[in-house]
DNA sequence: AGGTCTTTCCTTTTT
DNA sequence: GGAAAGACCT
């Protein structure tokens, strides 16, 4: 196939500008990840460089895999190796290969530790602290990342900043003792080591003679140092980003790396790509239009060349509830105009937006998956088995035995957990060792379960041997006993990871697994057949980038939601405008915008202007006022409540016993109203004859 | 040590 | 309103 195929003008530029650092700037739907993988199989097809000396880097692996995927297509090539990855696994291959150069007591197994296991890590730093009562582990948690990933991170409150720095340094202490990295320090060592060992930096200068990075705009300090430190030599660097995705500020992203980066680069060929393929142009417009009120970016238009197109709508309804049955009609009608589930994407600002979709879609029968949540990974019962698993094949690996010991429970507490902590430390062994030193027959039980299960890992398969684990720790047994069904299906679930194993890795059994565990910190969900499945997708802004969908539902559209109520700075807002960006630019063919005045939310209602946004799109003005009417169950359910009064916090009332009185909180049937004394608060049935509305 | 009662939260979260 | 973590009790 010629790579230069299918190309626009501007797009053939940046495939075939390989020497020299080039940025391109790709709008929404422009086709940058075309761009980027006809790039990589040109580099190698037509100019001949070696796969291996080839580094692409992504944020998500999703879009590592895709990239990989599309290589092979376009050349057939096995790109199993290829160091295409996320700056995460690029950083976590390095430091395993380059451990000895990290300090410390860092040794190539060190094991990832995700959010979850680094908030236990700060919980145990906090645990002996007189101010742990005062702040929260999880703010220590974003205060560490946030050093970790900031330029200049400083507290204002210099108190504050002063048991920052302890806690910051037993953190990294306990994790250094426990051979762990958090995410944020996988990328932050890597440059370390660069910036500390020069003929390091070197040789891998030398190795990837062509750089390219995806999503450049979503890049943190570190990040860029990593790719101007690698790039500095050969200065092959290509960086596709789009200013005004930009959405990841509050994770450290900085938008000014698109400035800084032609700094750092002078000669940098600029490279812009506006014409959009995705969405029609009406679409496209409100895109435009919104965009065009942040006043701190490069002034670009996306255009396309698609002339029909169906406007975009605005529906305010009274209730959150009405807003869902707006859209459920609106999915019913047009599966009728022969749209299928898989065309519609409901998004929101806020994932307990989510909820209300939730209920009316289950009840009307309506496909649909809610993204995100938790990963499989990180699931409670499969970070369990890889503890187990881990501390089979490792029995110092503390973390995995502080995780697992009392799980199910053995009688093993906090205080016998505490004896031998201090035993531990005191001989500088691992727990698993000091359990010869206490007197205790259930740790003791427990050690011989785990030292019986490590003479089988090469005995068997390892599913049988998996199978085992579950069966000798009782684990399978303790969640059938809890009637854990999703559970039980997750940990079985888990063999055929197991099994896939044995394709990836290499060496016995021991090998195989020792090697699996530890990469799987790094994995998410893989399941991306989910993105073609028959149903409707919920999901946040954030969430939605990168996606596509013929019909887009953009709910929630309220002052106060979406800009969300914490934007305070102007450049809070500018980010608020960009994920709105994002959010349009999501949709092919339909675009509907919602509203509501009375929202449920916490249990009462709340009512909030439209979104400022709905005002920068034009579309204020043009609100469509639209009487739903479609027989279902639900609209049943939904007039009998309209025959009753509806009580809103505020109104005044008339209740025939205690007077006159104000709504103060209004929750299902029943309303609380403030009587005068000696009446005072109370709960009434909001139908109740007695009561009239005195107002509006 | 483990169950139950009470308090707390409720923006986004690629790894 | 509701989940989930923490406090409290035995």
């Amino acid at each position: 196939m010629n790579l230069l195929e299918d190309l626009n003008e501007r797009q053939k530029e940046a495939v075939l500008a390989t020497e020299g650092p080039v940025m391109v700037m790709a709008g929404a739907g422009s086709g940058k990840t075309r761009v980027l993988t006809r790039r990589i199989a040109y580099l190698i097809k037509e100019i001949g460089i070696n796969p291996f000396n080839i580094l692409a880097v992504t944020f998500t692996n999703k879009a590592a895999l895709e990239m990989k995927e599309r290589i092979t297509n376009l050349l057939g090539i096995d790109t199993k190796f290829m160091w295409v990855s996320t700056f995460h696994s690029f950083c976590a291959r390095f430091l395993r290969v380059e451990a000895k150069h990290i300090g410390g007591m860092y040794t190539a197994n060190f094991q990832i530790l995700d959010d979850e296991d680094s908030l236990k890590a700060v919980k145990n730093v906090l645990k002996n602290k007189s101010y742990k009562d005062d702040i929260k582990p999880q703010v220590f948690k974003t205060w560490i990342s946030n050093s970790k990933n900031m330029p200049d991170f400083q507290l204002a409150d210099p108190y504050k900043m002063q048991i920052f720095t302890e806690v910051y340094k037993e953190y990294n202490e306990y994790l250094a003792n426990n051979n762990a990295f958090d995410f944020d320090d996988l990328i932050l060592k890597t440059v370390e080591i660069f910036k500390k060992e020069r003929d390091i930096l070197y040789k891998y200068q030398d190795k990837f003679n062509y750089i390219l990075v995806d999503e450049f705009q979503d890049t943190n300090k570190v990040q860029f140092e990593l790719i101007c430190l690698l790039a500095a030599k050969h200065q092959n660097i290509f960086v596709v980003g789009d200013e005004d995705q930009s959405i990841y500020s509050f994770r450290g992203a900085l938008v000014t790396n698109v400035k800084r980066f032609r700094e750092v680069f002078p000669f940098t060929k600029l490279i812009l790509l506006e014409e959009n393929y995705r969405s029609s142009k009406a679409i496209l417009d409100l895109a435009n239009k919104v965009i065009k009120n942040n006043t701190d970016r490069v002034e670009k238009n996306l255009y396309t060349s698609k002339i029909d197109s169906i406007k975009p709508y605005y529906y305010e309804t009274s209730t959150s509830y009405e807003e869902t049955l707006f859209v459920l009609n609106k999915i019913k009608e047009l599966l009728d105009k022969g749209y299928s589930y898989k065309d519609f994407a409901i998004m929101y600002r806020a994932n307990y937006i989510s909820r209300n979709f939730e209920d009316v879609f289950i009840k009307n029968q309506i496909p649909y998956v809610i993204y995100g949540g938790f990963s499989f990974f990180a699931r409670k019962e499969i970070k369990d088995m890889i503890a187990y698993l881990r501390l089979i094949l490792n029995n110092d690996d503390n973390l995995s035995f502080l995780r697992i010991v009392n799980e199910p429970k053995r009688k093993i507490g906090g205080t016998t957990l505490e004896k031998l902590d201090k035993l531990a430390s005191l001989n500088k062994i691992s727990l698993f060792k000091a359990i010869d030193l206490i007197a205790n027959n259930n740790l003791t039980k427990f050690k011989e379960m785990i030292l019986d299960l490590k003479t089988k890992v090469d005995e068997i398969s390892i599913c049988d041997f998996y199978d085992l684990v579950l069966e000798k720790t009782m684990y399978l047994d303790y969640l059938k006993a809890n009637d854990e069904e999703d559970r039980i299906e997750n940990v079985n679930e888990f063999k055929s990871v197991l099994d896939e194993a044995k394709d990836t890795y290499e060496g016995n059994n021991s090998n195989i697994l020792a090697n699996l565990l530890l990469d799987l910190s790094l994995r998410t969900n893989t399941d991306d057949k989910s993105d073609n499945d028959e149903v409707v997708k919920l999901m946040s802004f954030h969430q939605a980038k990168g996606l596509e969908f013929k019909v887009v539902f953009m709910v929630a559209m309220e002052e106060g939601i979406f800009p969300s109520g914490n934007t305070f700075s102007p450049s809070d807002l500018e980010e608020e405008r960009r994920i709105c960006y994002v959010g349009i630019t999501r949709a092919e063919e339909r675009l509907y915008l919602t509203s509501c005045k009375n929202r449920l939310m916490y249990g009462h209602y709340e009512s909030n202007p439209p979104s400022r946004f709905i005002r920068e799109m034009g579309l204020l003005g043009n609100i469509k006022k639209k009487v739903i009417s479609v027989n279902t169950k639900e609209i049943v359910e939904k007039e009998q409540v309209d025959n009753k009064v509806i009580f809103k916090l505020g109104d005044k009332i008339n209740h025939k016993i205690f007077g006159d009185g104000v709504v103060v909180s209004v929750d299902g049937n029943y309303i609380k109203i403030a009587f005068k004394v000696p009446y005072g608060i109370k709960t009434l049935l909001a139908s109740h004859p007695s009561i009239i509305k005195i107002t509006k």
